[in-house]
DNA sequence: GTCTATACGAAGATAGAC
DNA sequence: GTCTATCTTCGTATAGAC
């Protein structure tokens, strides 16, 4: 298959902005990674880094929009819960070196272009997430502002637990977030 | 003064970690803002970028917590609400170009010294911010886990803020923050 | 689709004069 | 305390062969 290296370095790409951050997500580190080709970068990416940033980028919000997906029809509570639940993952799994490739972006460029896919990233985590915390019984009025509290105390409890190398402070921004929901 | 040039150094490089991140957080970067001699980065930060970085990251957790201290003595909901604005500002004042230098370490770095900085910033925050919130009239078992609802909510949104250049996610999370508050 | 070779700039860091 | 000059490494990107 033809996109066999590209959705390799598109993948790992995405591993490294979690951990490593914008910059130090270099084409070296990308093919240490990923065992591709050099000769390939500027076959699937003519446009460059950029293009393999976005590409990561985009890659990383539809596998967590997959994820809020699974619960869809649940309670509002198992839905929350369920989205929370993968970012433990996310930091237990790496023993906290791993965070969200999408902040990581957002925070570290300039580039108009990387901001709007991170935006609709962000975006679409929220109107879905609201979407089935309203069908799981979430009053109308309230689905829309916790969707946002919701991926908002997610990203932040990731970055203070990162830095403390601890789950401590992600347990406690999770525990009130879930008593919120139920 | 000693420290004429070395403060300006720090201010500066906390200025451009808020907007720009980490590795672009460049001595020259650093040197063109603050118009400060190039030979003296070495003179006052002897072990290099780490050094700076680290200073950094403490003045940008100072100056916060200093604001945070201006609330003390007053009612719960108003010391969030402090807290909050603050970060208003950041963002509407830079037009959503600024965000948070401490975190924008936190995510591009692998360094232990600097996450050891950034932890102590972010358990400084929540441990004052808790005692506060206690001192203001709420319960002793919710103030702690609000503490860090707050930072990791005000952090988190003003990602999302940044990502969207919008005020709207940043407002969605601040109005169920100081309902929690209230 | 993949390879090597290379251009070009910028980064952090060091040495030694003033 | 500050200067210039320089070293080394590494980043992105391009050219042209296979």
């Amino acid at each position: 298959m033809a996109g066999e290296s590209r959705t390799r370095m598109i993948e790992g790409a995405s591993r490294l902005l979690a951990t490593k951050g914008l910059q130090e997500t270099s084409f070296s580190e990308v093919l240490k990674l990923t065992g591709a080709p050099r000769g390939s970068i500027y076959h699937h990416f003519p446009e460059g880094k950029e293009q393999l940033v976005a590409a990561a980028v985009d890659h990383a919000g539809r596998i967590a929009t997959e994820l809020i997906e699974l619960s869809a029809g649940e309670p509002a509570v198992v839905v929350a819960s369920r989205f929370l639940e993968a970012w433990r993952q996310v930091l237990v799994r790496s023993n906290f070196h791993a965070g969200c490739s999408v902040l990581a972006v957002t925070v570290a460029t300039e580039s108009p272009e990387l901001l709007d896919h991170a935006a609709a990233v962000f975006r679409n985590w929220r109107r879905r997430l609201g979407e089935l915390l309203e069908q799981g019984g979430m009053p109308a009025d309230d689905a829309q502002s916790f969707a946002a509290l919701l991926v908002a105390g997610a990203e932040g409890a990731v970055v203070l637990s990162r830095a403390e190398q601890s789950i401590e402070p992600f347990e406690l921004v999770s525990g009130r977030l879930l008593d919120l929901a139920g």
